[in-house]
DNA sequence: CCGTATCCAAGTAGATACTG
DNA sequence: CAGTATCTACTTGGATACGG
């Protein structure tokens, strides 16, 4: 997103849940620690594939959540939140409870 | 930020507080709870004068902050958080938290 | 099953100049 | 002082098709 503000924490944090999907992504895996891409997919239906693996690597980049892949056939793939973003729990919480009064 | 998610209370927060800075704007209001335009450019040298006004206008059209027009010479315009505007204080403080570990 | 590539529409942000 | 107008560049998101 654009540019970051010079020395600022919460752009910071806007900048790695910004977008339309991170955040509620996150939520899910809050809820379900381990998931699976299709299960992702099952949860998030109007999320396209795309979006939702362009999401995920934006998310791992930044190091809030991290994935496993099993060399299997057919391929799996697991994803979860590292520690770092476990601790957006509140914040994602928080941003559920206000949406819900809304 | 194109369409919302049908039922989705946490995206009704991303769209509330999504962009480059509505968010550290919400976070300026919290500790100066009333302020005229140019005390917020001189908090937010990065943000241009067009900037601040059209995150204001959504802000204020989000029912997340209130404007106030003194019709004198020169004119005078105070922002301050709603009630519905300060209880964002919690999710807003937890991101300037996460931020600063980061 | 788990993605990537391509293409396109729409939104977001910056620079600059102008106004009541 | 407190905005708006215009013009442009960049980013985001969606549809669809293809690949390991």
């Amino acid at each position: 997103m654009s540019k970051a503000i010079k020395g600022c924490p919460i752009d910071q944090t806007i900048q790695a849940i910004a977008g339309k999907w991170k955040a509620v992504i996150i939520h899910v895996l809050l809820h379900t620690p381990v998931c699976r891409f299709s299960e992702l997919q099952e949860k998030l239906p109007d999320c396209t594939r795309r979006m939702l693996a362009l999401q995920l690597k934006k998310l791992t980049a930044d190091g809030i959540v991290k994935k496993r892949v099993y060399a299997t056939v057919p391929p799996k793939t697991e994803y979860s939140l590292t520690s770092r973003g476990k601790q957006l729990g509140p914040v994602i919480e928080g941003m559920q409870d206000w949406g819900k009064q809304g």
